[in-house]
DNA sequence: CGGATACTTGAGGGTTGTCAAAATATGTGG
DNA sequence: CCACATATTTTGACAACCCTCAAGTATCCG
């Protein structure tokens, strides 16, 4: 990637980004980087944004991690994503007014504010730009029916796998991952099984089984892929849905 | 809404699902007009596109009934959407190159297709059609949500219940439901399950209960809402996710 | 009318959930 | 830097929702 030296570390994020999904010539970046970010600390288990809101502005996360939820009367959560820096978890409310769910914050974040009047403008001048932002919201909606495709049809223990591979390709994708098979994901077990529609016992039950397998390990937050191949097995896991330009470890 | 009468009845498909998601002044409704629609007839669970393709034009759905689905491994499908007449199922196309799903018909289907060239063209011009498709995208995005939501926390009668309010909305907002609670959706019981992640046999169960609850009824490919509140109630239903521009019967 | 597809029903089993509690890790104030 | 409160992980027993298998019935369509 050819980054911009003269973009502030806030919005290289947001290009970094942007530029895994389509190369972005500098004249893109650049308009990027005029772009403002009214940036905000969120507190742990604080909304970003919540159901029901009527943003004027969509959020880039600079630091932490966030995840996309909605909740059922009796109470019940369902997580639909995880975000990381660089992610833009409410772009869709560009052109969908009400917020149909929420942002909450999974670890203290740091996030940056665009108007969306800035953006529409760029989308209305730079048709690349445009181009990288729907093709955003397309993989968003794309990790969606693979989430689903798991949910429908996949094992615990596949769907657990999956989630693994795909958030450790997406941070590889952005220069988080720090090597061929560690990455972070600061979330608790609770968190994992209303992503994925399991129970915490479960879930707990299905990470020693792939610990055992010598699949995975994890400490803490952080977690390795201890075996890429084995566990793309069980996760039946191929990239491609993530559209990414550049190429991920081959097991990936 | 204010239908342009100079456009073909299959432009008028297409006029009438984008401006059930944005007012569309007649400028924009003549471009949609010219564009280009190469007609073809697909036969019943035949693929329109199929998973691996790399479409260079945008299939509209003009008459009959359609799913995006994956299949796994083991040879089980998950479907992850369904379509009607108006739809633009694979339009992500335009963005994300590689199709990581097909689209199958599920009824004999007619179908437009506009070449990616012409529709590129259009959201380089004609800024409302580019918040309209991407509106659309942004919308299919939401469903997914939903039936994410569905999977991992409802129970299988809340599911289908749910599925088929969606539905009503859905074909309601596009002038394809007859009444306050009549609507077709030509698809079996396994497909059902295939969609819901439930069995054949489980699918059949739910949907006997649901009519001796009062709440829905059916006649082959024809659904009735017997009782839309307590159908919505079951299901939680609320139709904001599908962002429609129009308002829905009181109960949805 | 006949074959195929779809729907329905029954019996039994398995993956996963719920409840409850213990063990461990984490974090904060003194 | 320890002590205690809190959050998280782990374990066990039991139950439930939903699945699989299998067979019978209804419906569609040439």
């Amino acid at each position: 990637m050819n980054l911009s030296p003269d973009l502030s570390p806030d919005h290289a994020r947001l290009v970094r980004k942007l530029d895994s999904l389509i190369e972005l010539p500098v004249e893109d970046q650049a308009a990027l980087g005029r772009l403002t970010l009214d940036v905000r600390d969120v507190a742990e288990n604080v909304d970003i944004t919540s159901e029901g809101d009527r943003p004027t502005s969509c959020c880039l996360l600079l630091e932490g991690y966030a995840c996309r939820y909605s909740l059922l009367q009796d109470g019940q959560r369902q997580i639909m994503s995880f975000h990381m820096s660089g992610d833009l978890p409410d772009l869709q409310s560009l052109h969908v007014k009400t917020m149909d769910h929420g942002i909450g914050a999974l670890t203290p974040c740091r996030v940056g504010f665009i108007p969306h009047g800035e953006l529409l403008e760029l989308t209305r001048t730079q048709p690349r730009i445009t181009a990288a932002l729907w093709k955003d919201t397309l993989v968003d909606a794309a990790i969606f029916r693979l989430w689903l495709k798991g949910m429908g049809r996949k094992t615990a223990k596949s769907r657990i796998a999956h989630l693994l591979c795909e958030v450790f390709a997406r941070a590889r994708a952005v220069d988080l991952a720090e090597d061929d098979h560690g990455f972070e994901l600061p979330v608790t077990q609770a968190e994992l099984g209303d992503a994925l529609g399991l129970s915490t016992v479960h879930v707990n039950r299905v990470l020693q089984e792939l610990r055992r397998d010598g699949l995975i390990a994890s400490h803490g937050k952080y977690w390795e892929i201890r075996n890429g191949p084995g566990l793309a097995a069980v996760a039946e896991f191929d990239p491609t849905y993530l559209h990414l330009r550049r190429p991920l470890p081959r097991w990936a």
